[in-house]
RNA sequence: GGCGCUGUAGAACAGUGGUUAGUUCGGCGGGCUCUCAAUCCGCAAACCAGGGUUCAAUUCCCUGCAGCGCUACCA
């Protein structure tokens, strides 16, 4: 039997990056057997739905590149599905209408917790007599469907959690249809699952609980009930519970904006949670569906570490092709006013400008501030001319020394900058940093920044003598010095 | 409160009835060096606690504690 799974988030917000990597486990075992991967959109609950989430779930898994292959389907266009078997679980004596109405089931939770009582409902419409019922059914009163939780106990298989056993009497009869006739999740999605053939679910830690039910309605049908798998939730550290918005950033598109990679979130993810068993770090996507299992998923809520996301989106943001890399910075270039959407991003000056930061990069939102200094001349202030353990006059000396011998360069790259300089050090017996620090600072105004051969050819003999010369300048007038 | 799940360095994961308990991020120190980054080398850092079982327990069992989840006509 082929695998068939599905990842069946509910519209009420823009993807959760627990999400998406409940997604990941989903697509990786799909594409690991050759199966089927399955977009449900689960909009049943109209008061909490989000007209745009189900866009925004679809764009996230497309950029994250966890296409599907059946779907989205919407359960809103079901609803006659879920009636319909609600009906056949009434009818097999599974299931029964409620007419209590929520004012009556809020008072007796109420009166249940002050007794220290678990809240529970009392099932007082599971002893109407069938005349009683129909009655109310005929009159018109608005109820729900729920479940009757038989006596005894109820079993599974978990492939992460392992065998768990419950007792029956710790179920509530859950509701499986609303007053507006509209399914719960429990209903919903167990049709569905059953429907599309849904050979592994794999879902969220906090399904767990209520498995049970699941699977007494699974008996109930008479229905075969698929692999069941919980992964743990991805936590926000220690005593801050589940990551949630209250954390910061929690949405897929979040991330995608800030410029993190689509491989360095799945990278990073499919290790938060799991591990291949051995001491492998990095994964292509293709590396990841090889390795991939169910089974060695773990079993403990792993906090999410920013850091480790940062290194791995460094360390592919420096496996990036520069051309390709160039596109994916442009729009960030765009919005910081540094170059305009119709300038090709692929001419020279802003390659080697980008090749200079590529490596210092962690995130690509990160671009225009480390390349702000090739578009824009810096104030450069005197201190931040002088290195430690030299004097104004030092550096204003060397630093006119260093022009002379620049202005005099006709190949100006990096390799040949480098050779006259070094050699300029040596002859005039100055300490490297006396020369070069000056320069560099001169050039992009930053304490940190690529080095002065890259900066001195990506800039230019125009420019950069411009720069040096301004900074010379600054030098002749100590009042700007601190 | 009840029920369930889970406890290996700061974080994520390996691993084992007898080991110098391993890897990655982060931290610290060093090399390189014009700064930062990258890279290289090194260091520190953990088996939640208490009882059992056993010749031997971090590993198996129980209890406690802690964390997480559920306890809705939300998913």
């Amino acid at each position: 039997m082929s695998v068939r799974v599905r990842f069946a988030p509910s519209p009420t917000g823009e993807l959760h990056i627990g999400g998406l990597r409940t997604a990941l486990f989903n697509f990786l075992l799909a594409r690991k057997h050759s199966g089927t991967f399955i977009l449900r959109i689960e909009d049943t609950d109209r008061k909490r739905f989000d007209q745009h989430s189900a866009d925004h779930i679809q764009q996230a898994l497309r950029w994250a590149g966890l296409d599907w292959d059946e779907g989205p389907i919407f359960q809103s266009q079901r609803i006659e599905i879920y009636q319909k078997y609600s009906q056949e679980l009434v009818d097999r004596g599974a299931a029964y209408p409620c007419f209590c109405t929520p004012e009556r089931l809020e008072q007796m939770r109420k009166a249940q917790e002050a007794q220290k009582l678990p809240p529970r409902y009392d099932r007082r419409c599971r002893a109407l007599s069938p005349r009683e019922r129909n009655q109310f059914l005929v009159e018109g009163y608005p109820h729900t469907i729920r479940m009757m939780v038989p006596e005894g106990t109820t079993s599974f298989h978990d492939i992460v959690y392992g065998n768990i056993t419950v007792r029956n009497q710790e179920l509530d009869d859950q509701v499986l249809m609303r007053s507006d006739g509209y399914p719960t999740y429990h209903l919903g999605h167990l049709v569905d699952d059953h429907l599309m053939q849904i050979t592994q679910v794999i879902r969220g830690e906090e399904w767990l609980p209520s498995t049970p039910k699941h699977v007494i309605l699974y008996h109930a049908f008479g229905w075969e009930i698929p692999q069941l798998c919980h992964v743990p939730n991805i936590l926000a550290g220690r005593g801050q519970g589940k990551l949630s918005k209250r954390h910061g950033a929690v949405s897929v598109i979040a991330y995608m904006q800030e410029g993190y990679l689509p491989q360095a979130v799945i990278n990073f993810l499919a290790l938060l949670g799991w591990s291949p068993g051995n001491d492998q770090e990095i994964f292509t996507m293709e590396e990841l569906i090889q390795a991939f299992s169910l089974e060695r998923v773990a079993h403990t809520g792993a906090i999410f570490n920013r850091e480790k996301l940062n290194f791995t989106n460094g360390y592919y943001i420096r496996q990036t092709p520069l051309a390709e890399l160039a596109c994916q910075i442009k729009p960030y270039l765009v919005q910081a006013g540094q170059i305009s959407a119709e300038d090709t991003i692929q001419q020279p000056f802003l390659l080697q400008a980008l090749q200079t930061v590529q490596e210092r990069m962690k995130t690509l939102s990160e671009a225009p501030d480390l390349l702000s200094f090739y578009f824009n001349p810096p104030e450069v202030p005197a201190s931040l001319l002088v290195p430690k353990k030299s004097t104004m006059e030092e550096i204003r000396a060397s630093l006119a020394g260093a022009i002379s011998l620049l202005s005099t360069i006709e190949d100006f790259t990096a390799p040949v900058l480098e050779k006259a300089l070094r050699q300029y050090t040596v002859e005039n017996g100055l300490a490297t940093a006396r020369v070069l620090w000056p320069i560099r600072a001169a050039l992009t105004g930053k304490e940190a920044s690529p080095g002065a051969f890259e900066v001195l050819q990506v800039l230019g003999k125009d420019e950069s003598l411009r720069r040096l010369e301004k900074a010379l300048t600054v030098l002749d007038s100590p009042k700007t010095l601190d």
